[in-house]
DNA sequence: ATGAAAGCGCTAACAA
DNA sequence: TTGTTAGCGCTTTCAT
């Protein structure tokens, strides 16, 4: 006979012996919704507390099959627009009584395996990926093991799964609208990864609201969403003699625009937006501080959040429900780093 | 008898009859370390492969004791230096093999029992208290549960409980220092929480360097950590005749430091550092924008986290251990928003 | 409303 | 090295 295991801590057997019940009533009494009487939850509750019970969760999940576990998957926080989505993420999840397990990118290859190979162990109730990286092997294996998903902030081209987005392509339009109605002559485009759809999306909608104004794209860089990568995009497109040089330019992402506006005013002397107008995308934090002040799409981030959180427990709630997809409006925040067109309204 | 539960996914006993060998022979393909010939891992795998397993960690962790999961708690992602801190620790952590359960403050009364209550349901095998909030409670409550917990950034008097954090103490000491010698005469400090030990410890550090020098501190606001509130704290101090306002401030953290540089230049006008040396504590990434250039304390954020999860898992892998303090060094990085005194070096 | 008993999917002791 | 077996701590029937 195998020698018993070394016991570690208190279970609901201590408990039920402790308050001279059994160990099912003290099951019940930590289950909501079980029926139980006043004097029997009473006498539970002051063993548990004597005894300082807390239920073991990983082993209810055994038999409930709900682990109430929400993986979250990311690339990186470094982008300001991440960490204020990812926080209201965790406390509306949390609000539903569902926790969260974080993951990031790593360098390695096989990461996005090691990321989908934990979920699955862990047996998550659902996964959202907010991860900019390509990911549609991930929502096949995870669905394939009955495990819901969300992508986060952007479109696949499959309906199959659920997703979140701002409506990046109409957003692309309204920035084209809006730098062409002031006047610009000269507008450039400053990309994100171009593996990716919000990227494709906002570059596209911008192309097609040029077009719309009788323009077209007039230059073109990529920072790859770092300000790393976007300083020396910023010096290709406008180190230049004035009349070569772009009259505007939008960028993919605030946390490259505010990059962008840096190199201008401070490495090239150019004055925002007298020189150069500057629009971006996100509207994070920072783009209002006085020291920018940056013309902006804003995304509506507890919409988002609220969406996305929704989609998924449908999905959890209901395993059969047909997936979803939810895009969210964008709305241009009007600020000094771009000329004004005289009447403008939207 | 019971009636049989509804069969949800695959399990070991799955794999084992596909594979045709024993359930354990199977568990012991998926344990790292355990005896197994070549021939019957290979058999698992391919059998394991073809359903679709992978094993429930939720499970194992019933008989182990060890649910690889670490708790981190935090109030809020809001000030720049957390999303830094936060991605690297989860990063860390998981080079450990550990996963990470992510944990807000919330709002309402009980919020800090809600998370240590999930912290001990899920058994996490360790616990990260980024948050700013006051923590003692936690840290009895998990103990007392046998589950180690670290301090990140701050340090309890109690020495009896893990921590880490740079030298607040002597960053403080280190500014005044710097300030007096570049001449400053009427220096002020804008305060973050004033329950918290990095507030104090950077607050006393840096009154203990004015006395050195034969200062006292001329005025002093409250900006509780959030650039909300450092505003008004620095219209406060600012807002006055030239020769009734402080000629240089240190702030304690960046992230109101930016706020405040932003009051001094586009509210009142005022030239940094002409008029006012400013001087934070973190080292944001944006403190070295261009827009800002902002003197600072710089956090060897690397440095921080590894020195917490080690001393993380030391606990855990030893219990019996006793609890240790790491205080890292911290360095002042000269950029343009303070005088520089001639011939400082530190 | 309560208790007895079965079993969730796994690991680890033991025997072979 | 492999199989057998006993639980880990819990939820959930079923019977009372």
């Amino acid at each position: 006979m195998p020698q018993r295991l070394l016991k570690i801590g208190v279970n609901s057997i201590d408990v039920a012996k402790h308050a001279g019940v059994s160990q099912s009533a003290v099951s019940r009494v930590f289950t909501p919704g079980a029926s139980v009487s006043e004097s029997m939850r009473d006498r539970v509750m002051q063993a548990a507390a004597a005894l300082g019970y807390q239920p073991n969760r990983l082993a209810g999940s055994l038999i409930t099959h709900r682990s109430n576990l929400i993986g979250i998957a990311i690339a990186f926080l470094a982008n300001d627009f991440y960490p204020m989505a990812v926080e209201r993420l965790v406390r509306r999840l949390r609000d539903f009584g569902y926790h969260t397990m974080m993951f990031f990118d790593r360098d390695h290859a096989n990461s996005a395996d090691e990321t989908v190979e934990a979920f699955l162990q862990y047996r998550v109730d659902g996964v959202i990926l907010a991860s900019v990286t390509l990911s549609s092997s991930w929502v096949t294996a995870c669905e394939r093991s009955g495990v819901p998903v969300v992508l986060f902030n952007r479109i696949q081209d499959d309906p199959h799964v659920s997703a979140v987005s701002v409506d990046n392509l109409e957003g692309g339009r309204t920035v084209a609208r809006f730098l062409a109605a002031g006047g610009h002559r000269r507008i450039a485009y400053i990309a994100g990864r171009e593996d990716v759809s919000t990227q494709r999306d906002r570059e596209t909608g911008f192309r097609q609201g040029l077009a719309a104004a009788g323009l077209s794209l007039f230059d073109r860089a990529v920072g790859n969403y770092t300000v790393e990568e976007v300083r020396p995009a910023a010096r290709l497109l406008f180190d230049r003699p004035a009349d070569e040089r772009p009259d505007a330019v939008f960028v993919a992402s605030d946390h490259m625009a505010l990059g962008v506006m840096d190199v201008l005013r401070f490495e090239l002397g150019l004055r925002v937006p007298a020189d150069v107008s500057v629009v971006g995308f996100d509207d994070v934090p920072h783009a209002s501080a006085p020291s920018y002040r940056l013309t902006t799409l804003h995304q509506p981030v507890d919409r988002i959040v609220n969406d996305a959180v929704q989609l998924l427990l449908e999905r959890i709630e209901r395993p059969a429900s047909a997936p979803r997809q939810a895009r969210v409006p964008v709305s241009l925040v009007l600020r000094e780093s771009a000329r004004i067109p005289h009447g403008w309204c939207g």
